[in-house]
DNA sequence: CTTTTTTGTCCGCAAAGTCGC
DNA sequence: AGCGACTTTGCGGACAAAAAA
């Protein structure tokens, strides 16, 4: 029911078979590119496939090769600008290697988290890609481990699990970041973090701290936002007072671990007559759209992730032939702009 | 070859039809909740399958009943904020609906439409959503429209296409905007646009044209650019010129056709020493993450994404059982915040 | 014994694999 | 080497057979 019956069906290998004067066996050797066909019968076969405009059907392929030629990928609900770039370089990458890229978003509900798996399950995706770098969802993919490849994007390689990872460093990030802030002559440089539950959160942290460490200078302190620029700005106020009361904690430059979150900085600090870089200097992360129209323009760090979606794909590639993967994370970039500069005094 | 061959094939229905101690076809009954099965059959069954943690193959019942279960998405490559946020209202709209959600992006490459919908016919989806509101691309989908229903985002209604459409009232938004900006007394009210290939684009423009023709004022200046904050930059400074030259065509309220284009209007400004609102009013438009901190934090028009994408479903499913679509578009709402305010003089 | 459930058999779907010629 | 016949995959539809009413 439903569909009108008038619609003439698309051309089967059957179709192709007669028209081409062979078996479709013959005509399935063709498109797989299998060897043992004479040339003059492949192309009397190309010829066919041409005139009928057919294409194999995935459903029936899918059937008898156990492979349904698409991968999973999971986001976390949250549309920032990481994670969705790293969607659109994952499925550019995806698409180029020859495979469909399945899409399910994640809500909150934990419940979902298990519809979703059986909704890849029951596609039977090759393999899984998770862009939700959350540690709480670092085992979201586990129950699908046992059957095919799981490549998360963000958290750190767990040699024991089966799950593949790769990422941009997210602690060179944030190495990057404090030492161009101590290389202006910042001794006191704060850091806005997004939430610690979050690999990339933590590890620019530790990025941080390490820097600092390394440059001798004593730990900053460590405020925590949740990667809004309303959080940002609460932080920001906070730092705003420790200036004001000339705290010996006052920072001359803040490192914010995405650039929104420094925006929220910046205008807390702004409202407050404090001028940025003149003031405190403010390095964001991420080089989000805007970012260098800000006022001032952001000084950030950039992460590749048209490269990030390539090598996750190509992580997956090899997962499922078996092989070993390299895992180099990709470093990030920083950009100079005008919201960091040499502290006064 | 490739897998081990241990693996224990997932079972079938025949596996569970054998454990209930029926035939498969009484299975599949229980599966697709058909009718005229005994509750007794139906829960010895259902205990079956609980038991062997069978899942219906996707592909074989693809394949017998012509229907992928899977919906395909296009989105343009860019991952601005808008198309994104649809995509992933989409996303949850179909899911919830039970489809799959197939996605494919679109690189400027025409040939890659082509391929693209080749991918989405190969896999025989259901239907097509599209998330590229340019009106080169207004046409991409139709090759397949023959094939299944598309549902194209943000593209005006075309009565004599088979394409259904549905979208956030871009002009009523350009109205708002504007409206708020004379409501505030200002009289020469200019317009930053997007690529007017754009529908969003255009239909903002003419609800800027329409609300200035409405209040009696005479038009003020289009200055297009192409959703960057450089293209807006570039605007700014223009419109600055135009301020320090105190030309008679000297604005006292720009409105923009995004957020990032004000961005990158209010920074010129602010470059030339002009204070938004103070010298001139700004209107940005999508309400994107940080708007609100912006300096001045940025007054705006906020389209409801997770709507549209319900909506798009909505009209989906309905051109899939063939009934008609009541198309009433999404009213946007302006946000109103700190960078427009009365005029000066 | 007829009618109405309920269940099962056979076939097709569109491709791929094995073997044999 | 180059090709075709037969089988397999997991599931749903049409119809028929069996069971219940």
């Amino acid at each position: 029911m439903g569909r009108t019956k008038d619609e003439r069906r698309a051309p089967g290998m059957h179709d192709v078979a007669r028209r081409a004067g062979v078996s479709h066996q013959t005509v399935s050797r063709v498109v797989n590119e299998m060897p043992n066909v004479r040339p003059a019968t492949r192309a009397r076969v190309l010829q066919a496939i041409a005139d009928l405009g057919y294409r194999p059907n995935s459903a029936a392929r899918a059937l008898v090769t156990r492979r349904s030629g698409t991968i999973g990928v999971v986001t976390s609900g949250s549309m920032l600008w990481g994670p969705s770039s790293a969607l659109l370089g994952v499925e550019r990458a995806a698409r180029e290697a020859g495979y469909f890229v399945s899409l399910a978003s994640l809500g909150s509900d934990p419940a979902q988290v298990g519809s979703t798996l059986a909704h890849f399950h029951e596609q039977a995706v090759e393999g899984v890609i998770v862009i939700a770098p959350e540690a709480s969802l670092q085992h979201v993919a586990d129950p699908l481990l046992t059957e095919v490849p799981v490549v998360m994007i963000g958290a750190p390689p767990a040699p024991d699990s089966a799950v593949r990872t790769t990422s941009v460093d997210q602690e060179m990030g944030g190495r990057r970041a404090t030492r161009y802030l101590i290389g202006l002559g910042h001794k006191q440089i704060h850091h806005v973090s997004g939430p610690l539950e979050w690999f990339d959160a933590s590890l620019r942290v530790a990025g941080w701290r390490a820097e600092l460490a390394a440059a001798g200078l004593p730990d900053g302190t460590l405020l925590v936002g949740d990667w809004t620029a309303r959080s940002g700005y609460a932080a920001g106020v906070r730092i705003r007072e420790l200036i004001h009361g000339r705290s010996p904690q006052a920072p001359t430059a803040v490192f914010a671990a995405n650039d929104l979150m420094a925006l929220g900085v910046i205008h807390a600090l702004a409202e407050a007559g404090l001028s940025v870089p003149r003031d405190v200097s403010v390095v964001g992360f991420d080089d989000i759209p805007g970012a260098d129209y800000f006022t001032p323009g952001l000084t950030t760090v950039r992460q590749d992730f048209e490269e990030l979606g390539r090598r996750c794909i190509e992580i997956l590639l090899e997962a499922l032939r078996g092989e070993p993967s390299i895992v180099a994370p990709i470093a990030p970039q920083l950009i100079e702009r005008a919201s960091a500069a040499s502290p006064r005094d």
